[in-house]
RNA sequence: UCCGGGGUAGCUCAAUCGGCAGAGCACCGGCCUGUUAAGCCGUUUGUUGUGGGUUCGAGUCCCACCCCCGGAGCCA
């Protein structure tokens, strides 16, 4: 597409993909990927170049006419950006469809010790490439990685827009003191090197955080708007060391007005199948190196999502078939019984071994579950659902919420709570209350699912965790 | 935080019983080739995570600490 700046400037994803014609005269402008020569037909030299654009690079054909083939040309290394002209034309080599016969190699930036430049174009491990993560997104992977989490990012929007909800920005600085998501990173202007810290002279006046959930803000638009959902980062100071947590992470959380937990479960199916369809769609390529290099069965796994039904199943039988195992001898570490929290053995089993698709499990204990979770007729269990996904665990955490008053306050005082600390959200139950439900979805877990990366912390740009804000 | 594994060249790793610290890749040079994870030959590359201890001698054994990875817990 042809830029004010740059009249042919093209991306390399239009370039090999047919947009553009043949016989054209093309700029592209990008980053090294690899250089190879030949001395073949009087010399000449490859240069792979990569602008993010697609996964693959578009290959870039030099000849010794040009004025800086033996100067410039022959020492370009991996990571040199570069602006090429020259013609697009059918390659005469295997491996592309097309190629610029190049007439102009500028090169723009020079890698300065090509020797330890820190993205070889070789294999790296994920934990080393951690460590250079403000280079790693010049890597397959990472490219990949990105475009997708981009595809999922607009397709979630457009899933929500298409069904007329409103994304709603919550706050992320947040007075809320027990939302009851774990542990809170502190937001204070105060000087704290004395010790003793007087919160009414802090900058809110009074005790703030960095949010855990948008979910309690976005219920008070929900109780407005119908259909709204939050989609911003979130924040948890656990000491959590997994491939699975991450102390500043994404999340997307629908809520969803005159719904119980079924319409929610509806919702949640809906939702990851739309957006895993979009990626199959509109990410091929990426999807066809991770199939190759990362995780062979990730699109089987995928299509299989789309096509199957989630399996529902309540909590009750969820134990059942938990304890019917145990019975044929299959060895959790880990008691099965009423009352229980699911540990991620059981949850593995559930949906790897015994369903081999996405499970919704439905109607927890309420003793294990939060405040605002509604209480069932039976009145030991709440509509609580996680969905379960194989090979990543639990990806939606979700509940219809408690909308009658009394009921609500007597969960807040049973679980020693401060009904005063939440007067406004109390209000939405005296001034208007429908039941309504909504849900949480890992944004992080839900990228490593479709890709089969194994660490969230590869695919978020710049990963939070205990001892590591680096860059 | 708990359990387990690990930290050696720019990267990925090896090093026997405690006995001269090595290979592949990358980089650089040469040869070959419409090449494409190219191939062949050659050069260069070290505070063995940090601090202490045992020993004639420690990458290797002992103690402490730091960091990383995997699993668990917490959860999304």
């Amino acid at each position: 597409m042809p830029s004010p700046e740059s009249p042919s400037q093209v991306l390399v994803a239009d370039a090999s993909s047919g947009r553009i014609p043949v016989g054209e005269t093309v700029v592209v402008k990008g980053w090294v990927r690899s250089r190879r020569e030949s001395k073949a037909g009087g010399g000449l030299c490859f240069v792979t170049v990569h602008d993010g654009s697609c996964f693959d690079p578009i290959q870039v054909v030099a000849r010794p006419a040009l004025a800086n083939f033996e100067s410039e040309v022959l020492h370009l290394t991996t990571g040199c950006s570069v602006v090429v002209t020259g013609t697009l034309v059918e390659s005469r080599g295997k491996g592309q469809a097309t190629e610029i016969q190049a007439d102009e190699v500028v090169v723009v930036g020079w890698v300065e010790d090509p020797e330890t430049y820190p993205v070889a174009p070789k294999q790296h491990s994920f934990e080393y490439l951690r460590e250079v993560a403000h280079l790693r997104p010049r890597t397959n992977t990472f490219g990949a990685v990105t475009r997708v989490r981009h595809t999922l990012a607009m397709s979630l929007h457009r899933f929500f827009d298409e069904r007329g909800f409103w994304w709603v920005h919550t706050p992320i600085i947040t007075a809320n003191d027990a939302e009851g998501a774990g542990a809170m990173f502190r937001v204070s202007t105060l000087d704290v090197a004395n010790g003793h810290v007087d919160f009414a002279q802090d900058f809110f006046g009074r005790e703030t955080h960095l949010t855990v959930s948008g979910q309690l803000n976005v219920e008070a638009y929900c109780l407005a708007m119908s259909r709204v959902y939050t989609f911003g980062p979130t924040f948890r100071a656990e000491n959590s060391n997994t491939a699975r947590h991450l102390a500043e992470f994404w999340m997307v959380e629908p809520e969803i007005a005159f719904a119980d937990l079924s319409d929610n479960a509806d919702l949640a199916e809906a939702c990851l199948k739309y957006v895993v369809k979009a990626v199959l769609e509109e990410r091929g390529d990426d999807m066809a190196f991770f199939a190759e290099r990362i995780d062979a069965g990730c699109i089987d796994r995928l299509e299989g999502l789309v096509a199957s039904e989630f399996e529902r199943m309540d909590y009750r039988d969820a134990v059942a078939a938990l304890t019917k195992a145990v019975d044929d001898s299959v060895a959790f570490e880990f008691p099965v019984e009423w009352g229980m929290d699911l540990q991620s053995e059981h949850e593995r089993y559930l949906t790897e071994q015994l369903v081999g698709r996405p499970v919704v499990v439905m109607n927890y204990p309420k003793d294990i579950k939060a405040f605002y979770m509604r209480i069932n007729d039976d009145g030991r269990t709440v509509a609580a659902m996680d969905v379960l996904a194989p090979g990543i665990g639990e990806i939606i955490g979700g509940s219809q919420r408690e909308e009658r008053l009394d009921v609500l306050d007597g969960r807040i005082d049973e679980l020693g709570l401060d009904r005063d600390a939440y007067w406004w959200y109390r209000d939405l139950r005296r001034y208007g209350t429908v039941p309504h439900a909504g849900f949480g979805l890992g944004f992080e877990r839900t990228v490593a699912y479709i890709t089969g990366m194994a660490n969230v912390r590869d695919v978020i740009p710049f990963p939070r965790t205990p001892r590591n804000a680096d860059f």
